[in-house]
RNA sequence: GCCGGAGUAGCUCAGCUGGCCAGAGCAACCGCCUUGUAAGCGGUAGGUCACGGGUUCGAAUCCCGUCUCCGGCUCCA
């Protein structure tokens, strides 16, 4: 058989040969270093770049290969993310046989890899629980395994055998996915890796033996219910990680820790932005600086907005439940609402904004000619979140949206979403942002009319693609009144964030009743699209600090310059200096201090620029200035200072 | 809400196999120094050891409950 390999040469082997005899064929360094075989498509060039994984294009070392079919020896090299995925994936099943060692009589249920490493699920026996604290011994253990090198080897079992086996083994996790796999897919066997004396259910693929993954780490333990479902068994979750080598292994823990140190809650407090209370839990308090970058970024969107015809307007905090029945919030979200009681009525603090804006559409009468009707509003909301999911500034209680709405003729609204797009990643572009797209389609419990569902996601559709966007769908995610397009970021550690949201709605306006006159003097039902694009402001800041790592550009720093005198005589010119740079953020620093110690003070609060005077920027009226981080930048008088501070980065 | 962990001065932490008045550094305050690009020196003050119960001659330390926070899970209009 002939075998084409990433090169273009072309190796013959005899008929029946495995991706084993062929790196045993090339040199006995690559059988050593083989993991798996990569099956190539000379059509998808993107399959060799670290992806395959998941389209099931790699295939254990020991299958046999198929004459003319390109294919590539996978290798734990650098940057490759199939092999990191597949030693991984290999930790993980070590980790199963280990726990299933130390701890008989657990139950083992599912263990992939993920992105930053991967985890496995057990159900501990009764009155054992497991923390960091074990961790020492199961990696022991682990390393054991690792060490002898045990062969994954690959059987196929017919799902009776699989089940009966399972049972026997009292491992009702696994019973339960092969039923499944039987019910859903109408499977007649399954693959079984073997890893020592342990049998897991799995599609693979693995490298040949254990002995691959010998830089790994166990980093966590979790609660994680079985399949994803709140009502069903809480299991113990695992999480670990594992690299190709020991250094790759050591720079993933420092990157680790160094997206630490820019974790918003930390900064936030180094940087005297804002602060928690045990008196309001899940609610910011933000400090003067916190407050400043607050409002800049109020600011920004009202400046943003304005230039794109929207009017601001103010609604209400405390409503009748009235108006929450009329939107559906009552029914579905009267958990997570506030709501209290005043002369036999039951009212709700808001937890969004639509109801009112609404209700403030519906106070006055409009005509086709007034249409669109954009109103924004940073209005402050309030949802009582569960306890456990309160986080820093990223999820909490009490927050602003800068929101608006959007109400519209059905003509209108393609080019109202589009522009809502536009907006959206004019104001991410300010900061630099790398923002992922998703489409969110209609949940099931979803209310209006199916027509007006297809006709909600097609148009958001529409918009993305005028857009020119690139977007992920999440069928079943939209919201209950409407199909959304969501604008997610990261925050230091990975971890996702929704920021923006456009949504299509034509069922508030509906159960509001909201008409305008058309030009035939008819009365007709505009639609209305509902858009946060920085989402909730604390989040917003949240994810900012963590991007810039607290270090603000000026244009949004709450103290863009601190005037640093050398000695308390120059103090009285440091002043003067503050004064004639009105209108930016200034601070002096009156303390006497060596100009080392402010210079160092200034720097640790990460101000972006810092004025230093002296004799001899007294005498020539000017100021030296120093950058954060960058240094010293020579002397500058006033008039170029100004220029330079107003200066967009 | 669920699983696991944690809570000592404004901050970072030590003490926690039960027993000298609970410690340190930084910050704060008071002096001295008057300073040239990342920490000048000395002193002072500051804590119902998260909160409430219990065990004990004796609890920051052990046990129970509550609250809050951290890591996940579920949820996220």
């Amino acid at each position: 058989m002939r075998v084409p390999l990433p090169d273009g040469s072309v190796r013959e082997l005899p008929d029946g040969s495995t991706g084993a005899d062929l790196a045993a064929d090339i040199g006995p360094g690559l059988a050593r270093a083989a993991l798996a075989i990569r099956v190539l498509d000379e059509s998808k060039t993107e399959q060799r770049d670290g992806t395959a994984y998941d389209d099931g294009r790699i295939v254990d070392l020991d299958a046999p290969l198929t004459d003319g079919q390109p294919i590539e020896i996978l290798t734990a090299k650098a940057g490759d993310g199939d092999a990191l995925k597949l030693l991984r994936h290999d930790i993980a099943h070590v980790l199963a046989e280990s726990v299933l060692e130390l701890y008989p009589g657990t139950k083992v249920s599912i263990g992939p890899p993920i992105a930053d490493g991967f985890y496995y699920d057990f159900d501990f026996p009764e009155g054992v629980t497991i923390n960091e604290d074990d961790f020492p011994k199961i990696e022991a253990q682990m390393k054991k395994h690792v060490k002898a090198a045990e062969p994954f080897v690959r059987t196929e079992e017919t799902t009776a055998e699989a089940i009966d086996r399972y049972l026997r083994e009292d491992q009702p996790y696994k019973v339960e996915l092969i039923e499944d796999l039987v019910t859903n897919q109408g499977v007649k066997t399954v693959g079984i890796y073997t890893n020592g004396e342990f049998k897991d259910l799995c599609r693979g693929p693995h490298a040949p033996d254990t002995g691959r993954a010998k830089a790994f780490k166990l980093t966590s333990v979790a609660g994680a219910y079985w399949r994803g479902d709140a009502n069903r068994q809480m299991l113990t979750r695992i999480y670990g990680t594992a690299f190709a080598t020991k250094d790759e292994l050591k720079e993933h823990l420092e990157r680790l820790e160094e997206a630490r140190k820019r974790d918003h809650r930390r900064l936030g407090r180094e940087l005297g932005l804002f602060a928690f209370s045990e008196t309001a839990t899940g609610s910011a308090f933000w400090l003067p600086h916190g407050t400043q970058l607050f409002n800049t970024l109020v600011g920004l969107s009202r400046e943003m907005g304005e230039q794109r015809g929207y009017t601001e307007v103010k609604t209400p905090q405390l409503f009748d439940s009235q108006l929450w029945k009329t939107s559906g919030h009552w029914d579905k979200y009267r958990d997570n609402m506030f709501v209290t009681e005043s002369e036999g009525k039951q009212l709700a603090l808001k937890p969004m904004n639509c109801p009112g804006h609404c209700q403030l559409y519906k106070l006055q009468k409009f005509s086709y000619r007034d249409l669109p009707v954009r109103y924004s509003e940073p209005g402050l909301l309030h949802r009582n979140e569960l306890s456990g999911t309160l986080h820093g500034l990223m999820r909490v209680r009490h927050f602003a949206q800068d929101d608006a709405h959007i109400f519209c003729t059905e003509d209108q609204l393609q080019d109202e979403v589009t522009a809502a797009l536009e907006f959206a990643f004019a104001t991410y572009r300010m900061f630099g942002f790398d923002v992922e797209v998703e489409l969110s389609t209609r949940p099931e419990q979803r209310i209006g009319a199916e027509e007006l569902w297809d006709r909600s996601e097609a148009a958001l559709e529409a918009a993305l693609q005028a857009n020119d966007l690139e977007y992920r769908v999440n069928e079943g995610d939209g919201a209950f009144y409407g199909p959304k397009i969501d604008l997610h970021m990261r925050d230091s550690l990975g971890r996702s964030w929704q920021l923006g949201t456009v949504q299509l709605d034509y069922n508030f306006p509906e159960r509001f009743e909201l008409t305008y006159t058309g030009a035939d003097n008819v009365e007709h039902r505009p639609v209305m699209i509902h858009r946060a694009l920085m989402g909730s402001y604390e989040r917003f800041i949240g994810i900012l600090i963590e991007h810039y790592g607290g270090d603000f550009p000026a244009w949004l720093a709450p103290v863009q310059a601190i005037v640093l005198p050398v000695s308390d005589r120059h103090i009285d010119y440091a002043n003067e200096l503050k004064a004639q740079l009105s209108g930016f953020r200034v601070e002096v620093d009156h303390r006497t201090e060596s100009i080392g110690r402010k210079i160092r003070d200034a720097e640790l609060r990460k101000i972006p620029y810092m004025l230093v005077v002296g004799d001899r920027e007294v005498e020539e009226r000017t100021a030296s200035v120093r950058r954060h981080k960058e240094g010293d930048q020579g002397a500058l008088s006033v008039e170029a200072l100004k220029e330079q501070l107003s200066q967009p980065e």
